[in-house]
DNA sequence: ATATCAGATTAGATTCATTCTAAATTATTC
DNA sequence: GAATAATTTAGAATGAATCTAATCTGATAT
């Protein structure tokens, strides 16, 4: 949303707010639909046509290293990226492979005795099933 | 373990049981690595030399569909599986992106207003930071 | 200001995973 | 045992991501 903002979260992190860098975030903080990395260079040469291909995968790259961004996990080919705002969860439709935010909340850490000697950082959770737009259709097959 | 065993389960699901497509099966529940396609082909030919790339491919595709093994949903470049055997969760390590399984639990579903009109079919939970070998490093540095 | 330097950007080549193609092989059905 | 369907195969093609090496930008030092 807010300009400054951008460029301060980038500046904590000592990434220098270049327009290339600053596009691919303001785009990603836009968007709530988990795009790939060609949707990216796609949608930010849209809005300014100055951003090579090898760009964007560095910045995406810099802005996941930073914590700024997180790669979500899917099986699909492509990566697919989404500004670290609020936590979230995510659910993939088996169908349309479209990944949907959840809204957040705790899961029970798993017991201690299956964790091991692991140090935990996170647990985030994958549902599945339909989306809203093929849920209807599944229905009447 | 048991070859008829897993002769059966590829019939049952209307799939021959080729020398190609059993082996693919039988390393895969040999196997707790979470390996890539490429560690499969390989894992398979030195048990048996007869298996060709697309062949692997074309039959974890198979199985797949057919619901007898799983792709583990991870951020890096290559497709990871999984033979569908009990039901579990995974962790992955941040460090040497090590999957490994995490014993099953039941987790909560989300507020059924965050659901909304999709069908809920699963909820799986990815685990992540460090695992029994990388933790101790860490400690250190 | 000018030189120096580190950080960023770029086009294009390269690598790597996966899928496709079309022909050959194998099993099943008639 | 001919006809049919499923499977396998080598190699080509595709697509995503990374690498390379040259250039550009902007900050800092002189
Ligand atoms: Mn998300
Ligand atoms: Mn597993
Ligand atoms: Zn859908
Ligand atoms: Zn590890």
């Amino acid at each position: 949303m807010n300009a400054e903002e951008i460029r301060q979260s980038l500046e904590g992190r000592g990434l220098r707010c270049t327009p290339q860098r600053y596009a691919v975030m303001a785009f990603l903080m836009e968007s709530n639909r988990h795009p790939t990395a060609a949707e990216i260079f796609e949608g930010v040469n849209h809005m300014d046509p100055r951003s090579s291909r090898a760009t964007t995968y560095n910045n995406l790259r810099d802005l996941v290293q930073a914590g700024l961004v997180r790669e979500v996990a899917v099986e699909g080919r492509a990566a697919r990226f989404d500004a670290k705002g609020m936590r979230h969860h995510h659910f993939i439709c088996d169908r349309c492979g479209n990944v949907e935010d959840i809204e957040w909340y705790n899961v029970p850490r798993p017991a201690s005795k299956s964790i091991g000697k692991r140090v935990l950082r996170e647990c985030e959770v994958i549902f599945r099933g339909l989306c809203t737009k093929c849920a209807p259709r599944h229905a009447t097959r």
